[in-house]
DNA sequence: GATGAATGAGGATTCATTCAT
DNA sequence: TATGAATGAATCCTCATTCAT
């Protein structure tokens, strides 16, 4: 009975196949990076890999489906980075404290995973976000939002919706000025990041959880 | 009045050279909005035109140069609509109204020209903005450094440009939240951006400025 | 004015793209010849024509488009050359006489069109005639059936279409075999076809139209 | 045979094989009636048959081998199911009995192997038929010649053999207006075509054989 | 035998751009 | 100026077939 699959047998064949796979994405993260998701062609991400196109299409029926993947990989590494919640929050956690090491987490995160700046990319026509964007930019709010809804427990889930958009709308546009600067400067912008954002939640958290009483940078 | 006959025969040129030129820019403008910027062709705008891709090469020496010149357009009517600045600051009014007044109008001169929203697009490869829209992320940004300086006088120009940089990343973001909702959920959009700018420069301005006593929405 | 077209200015614009939309169909036919239509392909026939893949995509969407224009003038030149009728009949011509000459002019034609055969070829799916060829398909049954209903005046329209059907089959089937044979087994062919078809429609046309006194070749 | 090790292994390796060559033919004839056999592609089949492609070249050189091996099979199952001959025939049967039992015999066969169909396909290109389907053809052919040569013992071989091929054309056609038909105008298109070939036989088969007195349907 | 990974040439189609008219 | 024909490299994707395991 050579068709019995041991438990093992079949994942030898995948082996090699696996690690194709993650050829592919990494070739096509470092394509991304370079040439930005839109222009990125599936030749050239099977080039970077050192494969030809057929082997690309034999793990990925096309290009979305390279984004998607690389996005949900993405996001398991996150979770298994910084755990379940974007960052921890012990309900004691003044704000400024909570968004900051929010903040450079993100960061962080995206230092080492510059893919994530280009998968995240916004539409690119105004109010049609792509399909292989949305379940990562969905997968991001989602965790902002459980990270904002022990901060505001008493605000209707419409207004933590919206509040985290305009959080991740910021922490995006906020992530583009820190890597487009280096040095001093990039760091000053990682500092303006965290203000508008604390300045921005201080007032919905109301007076449940004040603001540390270290000084925070005034810029 | 280019159309004056006599002189005439090369103005008459230029004239119809002038109604072809926004022609070909109305007709990029809508391809622009319909499939986005990397997506649009020249030969789509062409056709959206009603000339042959050859008249359009007549007067664009390529697909860079119809975003650009419709850039600079879209800032000069930009200023023609709203003045120098890109709002006139009353030294006394209150920031919160300066603010409010500055959002309204950018968000009302995206409404009347989508095409704007397009052409902001940022880089699509983190660190490189593309030529097309660096002129007019530039002027733009000049235009919120010029606001914003009247409010911050005594602040380093590196500081400001900072701030301004920080306003218009929040901007655009803002941009992209409002256009993606509508009814009463777009008008709490718009005033979630307003709060953000507002707290964010609240704190800069110090207390050279106050805040209008007329209390802002609390979300 | 410029653009003003007269009577002829855009006809001479046109002129190349008709000479090129001709030199195409003639490279398409030729192909289809070649290798049969549906291993056809588009850059085979742009070489064949001598242009270049993108010259093709100017005149024709794809492949199918080309075929259907093919087929079009194709019947179109049927028509001019052979008169409204597939066959004009004069009441009196007995059915033998109709038929043989309906015959030859079909064989005539094909054998200076040979791509009509490549065109003509059913489906490669059982009960599914692919677009390209129905066309080319229903314009020669409606031919067919013109013919018939000279003949069949008292028929039922079902029934003469299903004659029809069947006689088109007939045609197209001897067709294949007179064109894989030459010489006196060419001409042999030829008679069979002819036979088989005056025998199946003989008792059709019953009393009102006799065959003509002339024997029929016994093959 | 080198591969002979102990007595009984080889059978059982081929009883293996005859299962995935049967399992893997099954694959081939539903993928060929679903596509038709020019578009079928091997992986497609390997798909259908739940093996990899590997297995199946493990079986058949390429995807010409499989038409051939199950039009061999075909052949194969037609004369188990019909004898011999594609219709036994007793020389006394009337000429219109034996020509509707053996229309009803290869209609009936069709029904129930449709990929039949698909692998009778004639030639894509005029004049040449492929490699694939020119055994099933000729098998055919020779049965039908056979059957003829029962009923015109006199006629030269030449004249059998053009006769047979026209009616085996004419059975094609005529299979197909049958399939592509349904109900009682399907069983209005299995007549046309008994009518049809009997017309056509009934003056060669001369007074040898009359035909049975039960009068044929007049259409 | 069986698997599934690998190939790479080839398919249809697009597009920025140029050129003859 | 304006036209539209022409280009050809590049795009995504498929497929028959081979090969290491």
């Amino acid at each position: 009975m050579p068709e019995t699959p041991g438990k093992e047998q079949p994942r030898r064949r995948q082996a090699r196949g696996e690690r194709r796979i993650a050829q592919l994405l990494a070739a096509a993260a470092s394509v991304f990076c370079t040439t930005g998701y839109t222009a990125a062609s599936t030749n050239a991400i099977a080039r970077e890999a050192g494969v030809s196109p057929g082997t690309l299409y034999q793990f990925f029926p096309n290009k979305e489906a390279i984004a998607i993947e690389l996005g949900d990989r993405l996001m398991h590494e996150m979770r298994e980075t910084y755990g379940e919640a974007l960052a921890p929050v012990d309900p004691a956690t003044p704000l400024d404290e909570a968004v900051s090491a929010a903040v450079d987490r993100f960061i962080a995160f995206n230092t080492e995973h510059p893919v994530f700046f280009a998968l995240m990319h916004g539409p690119d026509i105004p109010g049609r976000i792509a399909e292989e964007h949305e379940a990562l930019h969905s997968t991001l709010l989602a965790r902002v939002e459980e990270l904002l809804s022990s901060f505001l427990p008493d605000s209707p889930p419409a207004d933590v919706t919206r509040t985290a958009q305009v959080c991740l709308g910021v922490y995006k546009a906020g992530l583009e000025l820190v890597l487009t600067h280096e040095g001093a400067e990039r760091e000053a912008y990682i500092q303006e990041v965290k203000n508008i954002l604390i300045r921005y939640l201080e007032p919905l958290v109301g007076g449940r959880l004040g603001v540390s009483s270290r000084r925070r940078t005034a810029t």
